[in-house]
DNA sequence: CTCTCTGCAAAGCATTTGCACATTG
DNA sequence: CAATGTGCAAATGCTTTGCAGAGAG
């Protein structure tokens, strides 16, 4: 993730680019899947102050403005990454291991299947779900 | 959905019908969509002293004996319906509306793409967002 | 200076669970 | 009867929120 585009992304908006949601960014650089309770502690280690109430604020935000995906599934606690590009998730079931996969075409099928039924401004997320390598060998 | 076929289903197994399950299965009968609450409440009229307890616990052992398919979304409780064939969900993401929606050729992509990444008993769940036409025109 | 943001702690909500009793097969 | 299921109520876990003080622009 290009922090500085985020940073400038920020503000634009009428939200203020706080040392808390800096570093909540850099938490974000680089990483994906990462559940609220770990970025507290990514945050932590550089600004030991912050609070969980902070980074779910701030994730929500992020997510608003479209810099941050979400993936939530049954079960787990959500987990968060930058956006790059779109992509969609292959979940194992045994040990809730998250791998990004691209579908391509999916959007155009989505897009098809929602407006034979009115909707628009559509989006789609995929989740597949098995058993991972390591998980059936075990 | 044929609930005798179901009470067959649950017999075959090491699961007890009792006549708290009978209930729940009646009330997914022809309903899509149904939280846990709105169960509770249909099962109650019929067997005033229900718990939910019960019928979540209920829900989980149709779920797992593949009766009930389970919609969960970020922020929303998870709504269940009992499984005539397979498909996937298109959301309002105004007004929570839920619509079936069948997408061919979809389980077929993400077999694909799950058995590039080693990962097998494959299976998918495609949700489409959107704005339906009446939230659209409000 | 004003408006937004933050930490804290409490609340919220859907869901799960321990336990003693009831029921099923 | 032995094993499974149930109601109840408390616990859980993630997430959200109210508030008073701190900080950004």
């Amino acid at each position: 993730m290009d922090t500085r585009g985020v940073d400038a992304g920020l503000l634009q908006t009428k939200y203020r680019l706080t040392k808390q949601r800096a570093a909540i960014l850099r938490a974000l650089d680089g990483s994906a899947h990462l559940s609220a309770e770990t970025i507290l502690e990514r945050v932590r280690a550089e600004l030991p102050g912050v609070s969980l109430g902070t980074i779910y604020r701030t994730l929500d935000i992020l997510r608003e403005l479209g810099l941050v995906q979400v993936f939530s599934h049954a079960g787990y606690a959500a987990r968060f990454e930058a956006v790059l590009e779109k992509h969609h998730h292959l979940l194992c079931t045994q040990c809730g291991h998250l791998v990004n996969v691209e579908a391509p075409g999916l959007a155009d099928i989505a897009r098809t299947i929602a407006t034979g039924h009115d909707f628009a401004e559509v989006d789609c997320a995929l989740t597949i779900t098995g058993r991972c390598r390591t998980c059936l060998l075990r």
